[in-house]
RNA sequence: GCCGGUGUAGCUCAGUUGGAUAGAGCGCUUGACUGUGGAUCAAGAGGUCCCCGGUUCGACCCCGGGCGCCGGCACCA
């Protein structure tokens, strides 16, 4: 692009993006069908601000994540930073405002933003929708199950297809660590190399649990230094392959049968997919998958994520699981807590390469062309009567006056129905309407051009004084006949 | 952060062992058609050949450095 000078150059930062008219809608309609699928859960809207304090959005989620945060200064210095997830601010809100009756259910969709690398084809962003549901102040497992089933039934309102919501829970492998004798606090160095697993294989997560390995660029990859015996163990946990939850829970039983605590762990699990299959959730949507972990420091329980199974290898579109001791930075009492959280932009990419979104240009369902030779005001008498009748209507305030243009313009916004009127149609006291999606129909057939513009396809005319009414019955019939 | 690739028109890309005015397809604009979307035909607009420096009579091309973008890895809330 040619840049003149003194003008400054139009760009995006890395990792953001526009929105035109087709992503919008598509967008909000990915938002509403969730809303509908929260609310009919009874779940109630909040909304905190994109900024918060430095302090309160570090060190909740790890280390390594600050790197991600974006941070901005305050008029007065203040170090601020905006919110890279939900959670955190739902922390802030239930510690800040301790009189919230519990347990508090609530949802929230708005954006976040994360300084990471993006990668636009598996719908990463620097600033990303997300919509969140949380249950705080809720030990029971059935808010667990609440928000699995709440996983299946927004996929299924999204019609994404075919998807599996995965689950597992980080008490399980915790009870992994002590089976293979390996020190809690490496809990996070061994979950983050189990959540390879998919990507990498079990030969390059062993490797990495123990001497590393040379990936294909030649980068060295850092071993753990775990011995042989406790990767044996870690082994056969990985190697367990089940049909089922429950033949995945019976595999777990028996392997961690010496484990203290391993019983109660696995009959939690064991309810809560009982609840499930009550519920009408079966293994074809819900399987247990003990091996995943999640990336986030902040989980201590169950933790989930849903695939696409359409979409293999695009990653999960919606993710989360228990946080007992969130809320505890800021209030210094435990609150047992369970959210999940849908990446609405992921989805949005995802949808779009399986072609499973309606492309919708336009608001407007009638454009209003307009010809010299007729005084404008008969047009703007027009266009207001159909707008105060309720139909979403654009009237022509191009400059261009030649009729081809405009209809091209109607083409390229795809409105469905134009109005023409020209010096003929009024002196008969009529008006035309042209079906667009007709002459679309006949546009692959026609090859004369003098023939096309005879044609006209459906255009046919109606009294002046009925065009409410015949715009109504045509919208009606074009959207009944598809 | 590491490794590899790549950077030429709005988009996708060709090109020159270093030589005069840098090309194609698609798209866009205009006309054939002052009242009809598509197709066709004709014409037109559009370039700092990523940036800076060097070598050279001469650089889009060669050399050095930088930056952007795309992959892969690391990391990932």
């Amino acid at each position: 692009m040619t840049i003149l000078a003194g003008t400054v150059e139009p760009r995006l930062l890395r990792g953001l993006r526009d929105y035109f008219a087709a992503d919008m809608h598509a967008r909000q309609w990915i938002i509403d069908t969730i809303r509908g699928v929260y609310e009919r859960y009874g779940y109630v809207p909040l909304g905190t601000p994109a900024l918060e304090y430095l302090d309160i959005l570090r060190g909740t989620a790890g280390e390594e994540s600050e790197k991600q945060l974006f941070e901005v200064k305050g008029p007065d210095e203040e170090r601020l930073g905006l919110r890279f997830d939900q959670t955190v601010p739902l922390a802030r809100v239930v510690a800040q405002y301790p009189d919230l009756p519990r347990p508090f259910r609530r949802y929230q969709v708005s954006p976040a933003w994360r300084c990471d690398n993006p990668y636009e084809k598996r719908g990463r962003f620097r600033e990303f929708i997300q919509f969140d549901i949380d249950a705080v102040g809720v030990e029971s497992a059935v808010a667990d199950v609440e928000m699995i089933t709440a996983m299946c039934d927004t996929m299924q309102a999204l019609n994404v297809g075919r998807f599996r919501v995965r689950v597992s829970s980080r008490r399980v492998l915790n009870l992994l660590l002590t089976y293979a004798g390996i020190a809690h606090d490496r809990a996070h160095d061994v979950f983050r190399v189990l959540d390879k697993l998919d990507k990498l294989g079990h030969e390059k997560v062993r490797l990495e649990l123990t001497i590393g390995y040379k990936d294909e660029s030649g980068s060295p990859i850092p071993g753990l230094g775990f011995s042989s015996a406790q990767v044996d163990r870690i082994d056969q946990f990985l190697a367990l392959r089940a049909a089922s939850r429950e033949e995945a829970l019976a595999q777990v039983r028996d392997l961690f049968k010496e484990v203290e605590g391993a019983a109660a762990e696995i009959e939690l699990l064991a309810r809560m997919s009982q609840q499930l299959h009550t519920l009408g959730y079966g293994d074809d949507v819900v399987a247990y998958d003990l091996t995943i972990a999640r990336g986030l420091d902040y989980y201590t329980g169950t933790v989930f994520e849903t695939l696409l199974l359409d979409l293999p290898d695009f990653g999960s579109v919606c993710g989360g699981g228990r946080y007992d001791d969130l809320v505890m930075r800021f209030l210094g009492e435990r609150v047992p807590a369970v959210g999940t959280s849908v990446g609405v932009d992921r989805l949005l990419v995802a949808l779009e390469q399986l072609g499973r979104l309606p492309s919708r240009k336009c608001t407007a369902q009638v454009l209003v062309t307009v010809f010299d030779d007729v005084p404008i005001d008969e047009y703007l008498a027009m266009a207001y009567e159909l707008r105060r009748a309720g139909v979403p209507t654009e009237f022509y305030l191009g400059t261009e006056r030649r009729f081809g243009k405009q209809v091209r313009y109607g083409d390229h916004y795809g409105v469905p129905v134009l109005v023409v009127c020209g010096a003929d149609e009024r002196a008969r006291g009529e008006v035309q309407l042209k079906d667009m999606s007709v002459g679309r129909k006949r546009t692959a057939q026609v090859a004369d051009r003098s023939q096309w513009k005879s044609e006209r396809p459906g255009q046919f005319n109606v009294p002046r004084a009925e065009l409410v009414a015949a715009i109504q019955k045509l919208l009606a019939e074009i959207a009944a006949g598809g």
